[in-house]
DNA sequence: CCTGGTCTTTGATGTATGTCAATGGTCGAA
DNA sequence: TTCGACCATTGACATACATCAAAGACCAGG
């Protein structure tokens, strides 16, 4: 809900880094999964990779949209602001995801960093050029924009019909999902984000976080090893607290 | 939220009228406005006309999804439903919008007639082969993803962060616009949806629907002509309304 | 090791919205 | 015209979650 001050020093760009794809331990969660060697080198020119501290500003809404992202370590995330400063984050970035979305010149929403990231930085223009000349790259990313769709809509049912502690079960079953898929352990649950910012991608307040964080411990289903730790003890149970059951 | 009975008769497809693509009043609202002449006879060949009444079952979210859409008249509503058939109604389509996105082989969502409509259908399979080939058709459609990902994300803050009148005046003023859009008149607005479809799409009861409704008509930005049409009587005051002012 | 700051948790209380219930309006069928 | 069904509106009451407030955790800096 309330604005957490972020630091805006230097971008702390680790200069113009331009070498590196080769040895990308990230490769196949992104798009450049599908170049061939000559695109590669071609995709390489526009790009520049960048590192935040945590809570640090990526850019924001109203900001003009050179550039697009990919993050390549660390987490991100993406947010909207109403005018009297009530935020709702729209989600929640890792390795290999993609942002940058733009309406007509200026972005859509605002990113920061949740813990220190690093990002491949690629200019709008130049990227774009690319993707004409390429139609299964054009392809790929018609593919995960329609992944995303299909996520926004799930997150719509969850905002405005779930309950607190369904929105809460979701939540921590999603963040273990997605720890999997990309290759790491999804129990316990890693959730580096802190109450602020889950309760603003929830709908819910600190408060009412911390308290249904409680009731699920309460019930057996969750431990929370620390704040940002969660063992899943009945995954199966937790499943049907997220569904209503 | 509770389920409306929706007629299960027969489909009321209208023949396989292939013939009118040429006299088609909403080509420049549609995906088709990009193709040219030899490519529309290709994509004709891949459609057919399909007639529903109003409250009428398109499809479910778990069928095969084999069929893509685009409405040429009337009304479409998109919902999800949790296990106990609480409803979230994640867009309302009109003449000339897309439906059909699929997770994986089945719908994301289910499709129902809000008023009586024709759509176009057409065969996923072979459409998807046609988009193969032409890249400036995927170009467009990946245009349309975007454009809907970023009204996706506008519907996220209006679930999660807004009052019960600020969602109320964001929707009427959302319908207005997309009216002149259209190339209708954005003042009286209509309202073709219930007041239950109108709750499930913003996260509200029908009650809070119509209380909301009589409260911003007490406050004298809104005129109720009848149930389905809206007089905004202060435009200016109703956007200050929907952005929490 | 203390100290101040930030974040999380917990408690007490308030309120916007949901739930339950009744009334009224509209429209098509008989 | 009257009837019945459905939908919208309004009222009384309930509650999930928000708000306000305080008390622990945790951690970095001195």
């Amino acid at each position: 809900m309330e604005h957490l001050g972020t630091h805006r020093h230097d971008d702390r760009i680790l200069g113009s880094d331009r070498g590196s794809c080769g040895k990308c331990e990230i490769r196949d969660l992104t798009f450049c999964s599908v170049l061939t060697a000559d695109e590669m080198e071609r995709v390489r020119a526009c790009r520049t990779e960048v590192q935040f501290p945590a809570h640090h500003a990526i850019f924001h809404e109203d900001d003009e949209a050179d550039h697009l992202f990919n993050v390549t370590s660390g987490v991100v995330k993406l947010y909207k602001l109403l005018a009297d400063g009530r935020r709702q984050i729209t989600g929640f970035l890792f390795a290999g995801e993609f942002l940058g979305l733009a309406a007509n010149r200026t972005y859509a929403y605002s990113a920061e960093t949740v813990t220190e990231a690093k990002l491949c930085r690629f200019s709008r223009r130049r990227l774009e050029k690319l993707f004409d000349e390429w139609p299964h790259l054009e392809k790929h990313l018609l593919g995960i924009a329609s992944s995303e769709l299909i996520a926004a809509q799930d997150q719509m049912v969850l905002l405005g019909r779930k309950t607190a502690q369904e929105k809460m079960a979701s939540f921590i079953l999603r963040m273990s999902e997605r720890a999997e898929a990309r290759g790491q352990d999804g129990n316990p649950v890693t959730l580096p984000m802190s109450r602020a910012d889950i309760g603003d991608y929830l709908g819910l307040t600190i408060e009412t976080v911390s308290r249904t964080l409680t009731q699920l411990r309460n019930k057996g289903v969750i431990s929370l090893v620390d704040s940002g730790h969660i063992l899943l003890s009945k995954p199966d149970d937790l499943d049907d607290l997220a569904e209503g059951f």
